[in-house]
DNA sequence: ACAGGATCCTGGGGGC
DNA sequence: TGCCCCCAGGATCCTG
């Protein structure tokens, strides 16, 4: 599932690969992809150059020599791939692009969850960030906006970090990895969180996606990075996928829950904090705070 | 404002 | 082996 650190991944794969290629023909287009916009492909990408490949959130950004730009959003299972001809499987793909020097540019996704945008003109693409209205990048995150828009609501935390109008980057694995490593419970209530706490998960958070980016990102299932290499965090995680088994940290189980309607994994002792039903309140081990 | 459910989608895994 | 059902979740929409 590509969350930011896979992402990333993906972009610093690719930038070497891409950045001065040329495309040469369309060879496929994204048809399949329910949410990719209709545009005359070839019209629009043939012989254009790849200026720049960045990332935005979990978008991940081409920019083209006639300042149009392609974005990509890999969904659960997409993979974009720059490998030469004839390499790497070849069921799912949903838009392949020829290069130069015979290499090609794949977008492939099973679950068809992906999205396909493009651009012609900075003003089209600043419309649609303006739509999207993504919150800040983790690393950039203003302490001040991050205490306030935390503190000032009474949703449960799993939901918060979920939000991309909150903060970019996180899904599922890192949510829960995150809280788990600020020793929050994900049943918690933003506006319960002391200061303290509130600053501990901002750098909780940082940390996760520092340390999967440094691994290459967790391949689960299908994930793979530009070059078609897996990512190695999985072996890392700390509670995502571990139900029943005894927390690294203390021995007890890990549990599982849904929250905003994702499976969520946490240590009940490790991660305190969990709401009362009565509004306002909190247990923390065995008080009432 | 918020929670929860449905929707899109396919492959893997469990049960029979 | 084959069939059925459930589960996984990023984003979005709808309802209560």
């Amino acid at each position: 599932m590509p969350e930011l650190p896979e992402v990333e991944t993906v972009v610093r794969d690719l930038r070497p690969l891409l950045c001065g290629r040329t495309i040469l023909s369309v060879i496929k287009t994204p048809e399949a992809i329910r949410r990719a916009g209709k545009h005359p492909w070839e019209a629009v990408l043939k012989n254009r150059h790849f200026e720049s490949i960045s990332r935005r959130g979990k978008w991940i950004i081409h920019q083209l020599d006639n300042k149009g730009h392609l974005l990509i959003h890999l969904g659960m299972t997409g993979q974009l791939l720059v490998q030469p001809k004839g390499h790497g499987l070849t069921d799912h793909l949903h838009m392949i692009l020829a290069l130069d020097q015979t290499f090609e540019w794949k977008f492939r996704d099973i679950r068809r969850f992906g999205n396909i945008q493009y651009f012609a003109n900075p003003t089209d693409l600043a419309l649609f960030w303006t739509k999207q209205n993504l919150g800040p990048e983790p690393f950039m995150v203003d302490r001040h906006y991050w205490a306030t828009r935390v503190k000032g609501t009474s949703r449960n935390l799993k939901a918060l970090l979920l939000d991309q109008t909150l903060l970019v980057g996180l899904g599922n694995i890192y949510a829960d990895e995150a809280l788990h490593l600020a020793k929050l419970h994900p049943e918690m209530r933003g506006q319960n969180l002391t200061s303290k706490q509130n600053e501990c998960l901002l750098r909780a958070i940082e940390n996760v996606l520092t340390e999967s980016i440094k691994n290459r990102g967790s391949t689960i299932r299908d994930y793979v990075g530009g070059s078609g290499l897996k990512g190695g965090q999985q072996l890392n995680l700390q509670v995502y996928g571990r139900t029943d088994n005894p927390c690294f940290t203390c021995g007890n189980p890990i549990k599982r829950t849904v929250l905003a309607g994702r499976s969520t994994h946490f240590c009940p002792k490790c991660q305190l904090g969990q709401p009362r039903k009565s509004i306002g309140s909190y247990t923390k081990g065995d008080r009432t705070v």
